[in-house]
DNA sequence: AGGCGCTTGTGCACCATTTCACATGGTATC
DNA sequence: GATACCATGTGAAATGGTGCACAAGCGCCT
């Protein structure tokens, strides 16, 4: 565990690290803003609204090390965790389907400030190939694969109809994209080597549903047995 | 276990679970218009991408029995799922801020078919109050409450920028919305009583960035120790 | 230089969730 | 009616994550 055996193959992360960092990388940035030059993990916790000793365990598997007594160095860790969240490398993303919530992604800022710029807007349908959405001309799918190559980019995200969503990312696979972020409300597979994550908008709004259900129902249950 | 001990207090389900009811009730929906009558645990696995077990314990805390040597139900399950997530009564939401994302979310039709018709829109910005977009007419955060009192809706959906976000969220709280479905990428506080999901795209895109880099940085490690 | 106060880093116990494996109890067939 | 087959329901082990509590370490102040 001290030993120098040689190039060091970083450990993975946990997933539950990995999914907070980047609200501490958010954190982290807002206080750089405001000239913070240490922030400690229970400063940080408050901001990220999770755990103090949860913050120290998940900065414990980056490289950071904070100073005892003082805290932790702002700037350092945002370029360690920003390291870590891919290399500090921007990486382009290409969106295909270009619907109602396709061309809001494509024009959402976030991406852009997050080191996600859009590289390219793909879509099926003739009638939106070759128009401009926000500064993006819209291709075919036939040019999905020039277009992955061109612009090196390895992330896809689907924002198409559920129908057409396999269609859409085994196309974004067989172009070379290794990442995919799904916004259609259905289960899609991939092969192994593919990192795919599911972002489902009214599944949100059920789980919603269903706690607000369950709060009536004991509420109604509590009256009724006092 | 099989006592009638009077009106039972449903147990909560598991957060977990919750979280995948939804898939199983989209998968059971397809198999129904498909005329499919009955379904085993592990055909449900299969169309929501989990373990059949899984499936099986997930069912279980819901009233829903199978059939043993046959399986479930489609109808009745839908109708258990659907009960347990909210009720089977439609929730109206109110989208507050119409820019590029809340305009695209007020135009999402899964909403609706997921039982979460779009009651109302609102925003701060007097030069989009008063305009209509997808059928609604945009209204000022002076009516929020009216709106959610005339409407009855519960569920509140923040999509404003990240600077805006508390103060809406403060609003909804106000009056009296007690789900908030938060896309600004910000940590937002609410009361105990109230329900908050986050959902945020870019944070999304940072996570697959990790695995991306991660397996890089592996690959390159493995090339050199061979 | 020494002591004090503050904060990190982490062992450990707890909790939630997943998965296996199998007993249980139905259905269909002969 | 008995038997073979099949899928459910669940105990129990394994896994992953969280949070407490405290020892260790660092800087500041005297």
């Amino acid at each position: 565990m001290d030993d120098a055996v040689g190039p060091r193959h970083d450990e993975p992360i946990p997933d539950a690290t990995v999914a907070r960092l980047p609200v501490y990388l958010r954190g982290l940035v807002e206080l750089s803003d405001d000239g913070v030059a240490t922030v400690s993990s229970v400063v940080l916790a408050s901001l990220a609204g999770v755990n103090a000793a949860n913050v120290r365990k998940d900065l414990s598997y980056l490289h950071a090390h904070g100073t005892r007594g003082v805290g932790y160095d702002v700037d350092h860790l945002i370029g360690e965790i920003s390291l870590a969240l891919g290399g500090g490398v921007p990486s382009p993303v290409v969106i295909i389907g270009v619907g109602n919530l396709g061309r809001a992604l494509s024009r959402y800022d976030g991406f852009l400030a997050g080191g996600f710029p859009v590289a390219g807007l793909v879509d099926v349908d003739p009638a939106v190939v070759g128009r401009k959405v926000a500064g993006n001309l819209v291709r075919s799918v036939e040019d999905l694969d020039d277009l992955v190559v061109e612009t090196g980019c390895t992330i896809g995200i689907v924002a198409t109809p559920a129908a057409a969503a396999q269609a859409a990312v085994d196309s974004l696979v067989a172009s070379g994209v290794t990442s995919i972020l799904n916004f259609a409300p259905t289960v899609v597979t991939v092969p192994d080597r593919v990192d795919l994550r599911q972002v489902d908008l009214a599944t949100e709004l059920q789980i919603l549903g269903y706690h607000q259900h369950y709060r009536a129902v004991e509420e109604r249950s509590d009256r009724a047995t006092g």
